[in-house]
DNA sequence: TCTGGGGTCCTAGGACCC
DNA sequence: TCTGGGGTCCTAGGACCC
């Protein structure tokens, strides 16, 4: 018998999270906004009543929101991750094998409450259909209760399943109150046949446009269509996905923490840059940013990727260019990482342009070699990875930028710097906002 | 004036080898 | 000037996710 595996997802996380320390703010619409106030991002219920759609350019839309008294703000992303981080640590109380899947998205396995190897018999399934509900149910209101986030919960055999079952309990709140548990008989062909073909996990525009072109326009034509043609049409992709619908896991569970394989860290300018010391102080910070990624999961990077380009959107002359640098020797440290960065700014930035965004790539990771300490004399690297570890040290103790590359500069970010003109204060995680705690 | 950021996986095609 | 087949490895780009 399989597993139950169950999907939890907040409902419009970001907007949630705001409203958590202004709650009066749930009687009107609000926003979040991407990076540099560009887009909007996230939006609560009542936003989406008034129309607003997912990603559109804020400034297009600025007249329609101050209409509709929809409340804006710039994101938060240090908020957001401490909040999924809290979620992340009431799930485990319940629950061991967790995938986190996103920044508000969870897959978890139900724990089996019978011996597996047993015979498997319809009474056992729907016991263990019943306390997947009831651990679900459980879950829910813990995180509701300690942290006034709304969730959906969705139960099947696969995570393909899983993700319809989560969005039929959102579409549904009335009537699910925001689980909904297909248990072990899998999905019906009238679910199915309620959901278009690209609303399927793993669908997009391009492929859609294949299906249909083969008449498969919902989620039930998909089903039932031929394997061969599915795999003619989608590869192994989407050959997965059509296995997944009949209860055939494809896509397993990945419960332990695994490094990230790559590290980019881009924005766009808050105006636009023409100079190139304006360019490499954002590179440096970007780098910078990059590299203590890098190290906080114990990697380094033989390969670096820079790369600037002016404002697609605007009727300038465009200009792109990126560029890669190989390491013999895979890297760690900041400042050297920086070093290099210059060098391949050197090589793509020409003058006369109006830059509109950069940003670094940090690739071909690989695990960092246990320190050892040195007997006699330290040796290059040994001093560099003690500077590294004591900087690291001090951005995490204190606030974040207490100790920075000095190329950076100060004066010339605020000439790069993001917008963010509605950005709310750091409640969880801004140390001076902090109380003092005293220990007694 | 203003249009995000950060990931993963898969495949086709080139380079190279025997 | 003609001229095979099969394999591996790497990379760029496409597609998708949130």
């Amino acid at each position: 018998m399989s597993d139950l595996v169950a999907l939890i997802d907040c409902n419009n996380f970001f907007t949630s999270c705001e409203t958590v320390f202004q709650p009066w703010l749930n009687d009107s619409p609000v926003v979040v906004l991407s990076s540099n106030d560009g887009c909007i991002i996230a939006r609560s219920q009542k936003a989406k009543d008034c129309g607003i759609p997912m990603g559109a350019p804020y400034h297009v839309y600025k007249q329609h929101i101050q209409r509709h008294g929809i409340k804006v703000f710039s994101s938060n992303f240090s908020l957001y991750g401490e909040f999924s981080r809290r979620i992340h640590h009431i799930l485990s109380q319940y629950c061991e094998k967790i995938e986190p899947y996103s920044i508000d998205e969870f897959f978890f396995m139900i724990p089996s409450f019978h011996n597996n190897k047993g015979p498997s018999t319809a009474h056992i399934r729907r016991t263990q259909e019943t306390r997947a509900y009831t651990l679900a149910s459980a879950i829910q209101d813990r995180i509701q209760q300690w942290l006034t986030i709304p969730t959906s919960i969705g139960i099947a055999t696969t995570k393909s399943l899983a993700k319809i079952a989560n969005k039929f309990a959102k579409r549904n709140h009335a009537t699910t109150r925001g689980i909904h548990n297909l248990g072990f008989s899998g999905v019906s062909e009238s679910l199915l046949a309620s959901l278009a073909v690209e609303e399927l996990w793993g669908i997009s525009y391009k492929s859609k446009k294949k299906l249909n072109n083969k008449h498969i326009y919902t989620a039930l034509d998909f089903y039932r269509a031929p394997i061969h043609l599915i795999r003619s049409l989608l590869s192994i992709t989407g050959e997965r996905i059509h296995h997944e619908l009949k209860g055939e896991s494809c896509l397993t569970l990945n419960d332990t923490h695994t490094a990230k394989k790559s590290i980019r860290i881009s924005r766009s300018f808050g105006h636009p840059v023409t100079q190139k010391v304006q360019v490499q102080s954002a590179l440096t910070e970007f780098v910078s940013q990059a590299s203590e990624k890098l190290r906080a999961q114990h990697s380094r990077a033989h390969t670096l990727y820079v790369y600037i380009h002016t404002n697609p959107y605007q009727q300038i002359p465009q200009y792109m260019r990126g560029k890669m640098m190989h390491f013999v020797e895979a890297l760690f440290d900041t400042n050297i990482l920086v070093a290099h960065c210059r060098t391949l700014l050197e090589e793509i930035f020409t003058p006369g342009h109006r830059y509109s965004k950069a940003g670094v790539i940090l690739m071909n990771l690989i695990p960092i070699t246990p320190f050892q300490e040195p007997l006699f004399t330290m040796t290059h690297q040994e001093q560099s990875r003690e500077l590294m570890d004591a900087v690291d040290r001090i951005n995490t103790l204190y606030e974040k930028d207490t100790v920075f590359v000095g190329s950076r500069g100060t004066r010339i970010k605020e000439t790069w710097s993001p917008r963010n003109n509605f950005r709310s204060p750091r409640y969880l995680t801004h140390w001076k906002e902090l109380p003092i705690v005293h220990a007694s």
